[in-house]
DNA sequence: TAGATTGTTAATCGATTAACAATC
DNA sequence: TAGATTGTTAATCGATTAACAATC
């Protein structure tokens, strides 16, 4: 398979979200021009999209709903289980940790951990918080495909250097500042305030 | 001022970041090569998009860190002030609210509100949480520049629709749903799990 | 078969990069 | 003045859109 553009894999999580929508309308078949209509892109964008992975759909008929979005949950490897851990267990930690569309996707969160001596013992969903100390160990003993990295920046950039040794290979990270590490540990970087900034920006040309 | 394009608008919260670690490390000036160096992006590009609001530097001696700092903070209007209420106390909403950054970008919270009676009248350190029907009267009462949704996706757009009723002009939402009003209304919407499903893409491209 | 709609090629558009003249 | 580095034009690259032949 081609090197698939930064561009189109960032569509395909929307494109998943309203298949499932669709989905849950029981909708059976839907043309690229019922989604573009539906998305607000054009039809010839999602055909060209779709065919980067050979094209899920049939000549005159159209996709079929199911279908398509078990194959795009495929390519975002939805089908498979990922075990995470998150790291901070403050509201965003625990925001993260109750998110509740996350279970039936396949996540499964298996502990908390945090530095401050007040939050751990603390009881959750998930389990009782456990001291960010234990981390290294637990990652060595258990599998962890995602760790969450909820705390700021500095603790968060430390505490990821020690878990790349431990063999971690990917990061959700909310800390304030652009995580990077060699090339086959993955990264993404979630800046809750430049879309604040952005909605400001927005704000202002609008006046 | 030329319709600047969403991709240059989008750099500038990251460009702001940066700046601003500059001048914590009393940087005085930068040019766009050390700064494309920093950020992982080419030297032109950072001038092509300075460029688009005039250009904020000097021939043969680059950028002064904190001018240029203050400047893109004034496109993005961080220069002044934006009272933001909070719809949904959880994890999340609180989360929001306590993230620490904010006050001193110029961002007040001014209220928190809430649908579930077990939340209502919690203290908080944005003061206590309102029950979510008073929220209308509030809006009218007080000025309230940005509202954050932090609840389900079926509460929120319901009481997004009504807010946009009373004159409000501006969502961040982070309701699994992409809200859209009139072109006059501005909406960022952030979905948390397309970040975590892109992440997982490239988890599985990296085996 | 006729109609519908994809898959795919070609054309267009916009964004990024390169190059260099202007100028501090 | 000489060196450095921007501002800006031109070239390139990639992404999006349009068009249409293939085919269900």
């Amino acid at each position: 398979m081609n090197k698939i553009s930064e561009a189109v894999i960032s569509r395909l999580p929307r494109y998943h979200r309203y298949l499932g929508e669709l989905l849950s309308q029981n909708v059976e078949r839907v043309s690229s021009e019922e989604l573009s209509r539906l998305m607000n892109v054009t039809a010839s964008q999602i055909r060209q999209d779709f065919n980067n992975f050979g094209g899920f759909g049939q000549q005159g008929y159209g996709y079929n709903v199911q279908f398509l979005y078990d194959e795009i949950g495929k390519l975002l490897g939805l089908d498979k289980p990922h075990k995470m851990v998150i790291v901070g267990a403050g509201n965003l930690g625990r925001a993260i940790a109750n998110y509740g569309n996350f279970k039936n996707r396949g996540f499964e969160i298996t502990a908390l951990f945090d530095e401050n001596p007040a939050l751990v013992g603390m009881k959750t969903a998930q389990g009782v918080v456990m001291d960010i100390e234990s981390i290294f160990d637990y990652v060595k003993e258990n599998q962890v495909d995602i760790v969450a990295l909820c705390l700021p920046k500095e603790p968060a950039t430390e505490i990821a250097e020690k878990l790349v040794e431990c063999g971690i290979k990917a990061f959700w990270n909310f800390a304030h500042t652009d995580l990077k590490f060699a090339d086959d540990v993955q990264v993404e970087n979630v800046h809750l305030s430049e879309s604040l900034m952005k909605l400001c920006y927005k704000i202002k040309e609008n006046k």
